[in-house]
This record gives structure tokens, C-alpha cells and sequence, in this order.
DNA sequence: TCTTGACTTGGACGAAGTCCATCGTAGGAT
DNA sequence: ATCCTACGATGGACTTCGTCCAAGTCAAGA
């Protein structure tokens, strides 16, 4: 994540402090925040951005491959910057944390050909579900 | 599925004619629609059933264990009524297609213990993501 | 410094889902 | 068979999350 301002601006970004904003807030290992989260934090430090911006931004992150979308039941759709180093993700089923882990094995592999109907698959992800230590 | 709602009658479910249509509506294999969906559907039987209701009744059927909810990234919750059958999900990035998978091998048990961080792990969630063919 | 097209803004809009006061009824009690 | 009543259904208002758009702003190349 460290250098993604450079990535972003050697792909031809225009580079404005809103962008560098959002940016600067989704850097950091285990981060999952929502877009209203981002926009909260970027505000504090750039009150006038607007939540359209953070909307535009985080999907244009996910859509260069810097920031995926992680999926959620029900509530909102969270982003991890983590996106250049293939995880899976451990969620508390009482507060909601979410940590990035790392299986080992071959999940795509462990699908069989005859249950595959004919897709090319392209990606698999994991969820695994429990109680963390404060919520046991 | 096909004796849901005696085991519904069996838990003291008050047996209502909007609780049976929906009940119907989640029958069969590879079903995963969402609530508007089986609205839809139970209002071709039941024309004057609520939105309400059919979400009120789809949460007390999850509640119960009798349907799965399906995350997705974006788009409305599917509701999988074959909750008793343990299985995956591969979904189509194109149409967002689902079809029930069986893949091989042990999920939770390729999460090392020094990546579980003290969570107690339950469950896993395994989404697969490619093209269908009619998408490709 | 100028120019321009890409970016930002905020408010309206839309989809998905929840809440609530009121009405209806399933099913046990009589 | 009928009555009661608590549980369930209703629909419309409301909330949350997200998208769209017309108008204004500004980064960066000429």
C-alpha cells in the first residue's frame, strides 16, 4: 500500500487531495472500513469532501486492483487495501472484526471438475466464521 | 425441504396460509432468490401477501436454520433453502448466477492455528467467482 | 499563464430493508 | 361449535447504503 500514490499517479490519476485523502486513510495492515468510515475519516482531515468523492474514489481503487470489496450479509460493503497480498478473512459473528488470514491449501483445486458446470473460475474466497476472544 | 413445514408445525410455528406460500416459493434445488424475488412469487399465488411479511417470515426461517443467506458484494441477500445439505456457492461475476457446489477437502482445518488469533472458528463460507457459460 | 477536460460537489433519487400502529386470525380453551 | 387472545399480517413511513447528475472547480500539459 505504501507506494500507492505512485502507482496510482504512473497509471495517469490526476492526482487531487481528495484522492490522496482516501488514499492516505485505507493505508495500514487489518484495515476494513466502510465508505462511511473512509468519509469520516477523510473529512477530519479534508472537512469539505464529499461522501460522492469517497464513493467514486473507493470504486475506482477496487476497479484498478488496488482495493477490494469485502463481501458482508446485510450490512455495509466494506474495502481492504490489502489487495496485493492474496488473503481470506476471519469475521467475529458478534462485533463484526474482521482479520486477514492466510490458509494453506488450494481451494480452487479442492473443486471438482464436474462441479464446476461449465464456469471458468476465476477466484475463490473464503470466509471463516466465529467468535472472537473479547465476544467468547 | 420437502417436510419443512412439518418440522415448522413441529416448532410451534403458527401455520399461516402467507407462511406456507413462502415455505413453497423455497422449495426445489438450486434455488437462491432474493426476498423481492419470492415476493414475487408468492404474490402469484397469494396476491395480497406484504413485503413485510415475506421478509419477516425469510428471517425466522434463517433464525430457525431452515435457509441459508447468500452474501453478496452489492447486490440484494439470496436466500438458499438448502440449509441442510452442507455446500458452497459458485457464482457467476457476469449475471450472478448461483449453483450449489461440493468442493473436497478440509477448509477450516487448512487455517493454521497461529492464524486463527484466538477466534473460535465455526464455520466457513467458500464463494467461488468466475463466468458462466452463457457469459463467457 | 492559459486552457481544458477530468474531478468534485451536494442534493435528488433509487433500491433494499426495517419499523410500527393497527387489524386479522390460528388454534387452544370452553 | 364458538369464543378469546396472543401471535402474525399489513402497508406505509422511515432508514441505510449507494448512485446519478448538472454545475462549478482545478491539475497539469501546452
Amino acid at each position: 500500500m505504501s507506494d500507492l500514490l505512485g502507482r496510482l499517479r504512473g497509471r495517469g490519476w490526476r492526482m487531487t487531495s481528495q484522492r490522496r485523502v482516501v488514499a492516505e486513510v485505507l493505508d495500514g495492515d487489518h484495515v476494513h472500513l466502510t465508505a462511511d468510515e473512509v468519509h469520516l475519516r477523510a473529512a477530519a482531515r479534508l472537512p469539505e469532501i464529499s461522501r460522492a468523492t469517497v464513493y467514486n474514489t473507493l470504486g475506482e481503487l477496487v476497479v484498478l486492483g488496488e482495493v477490494l470489496e469485502v463481501s458482508t450479509v446485510g450490512r455495509a460493503k466494506r474495502y481492504d487495501p490489502n489487495a496485493r497480498n492474496p488473503h481470506q478473512h476471519l469475521v467475529c459473528s458478534g462485533c463484526g472484526t474482521v482479520r486477514d488470514v492466510h490458509p494453506v491449501g488450494d481451494a480452487i483445486g479442492d473443486l471438482p471438475e464436474e462441479e464446476r458446470f461449465g464456469f471458468a473460475v476465476g477466484s475463490v474466497e473464503i470466509t471463516y466464521r466465529g467468535l472472537c476472544p473479547g465476544c467468547a
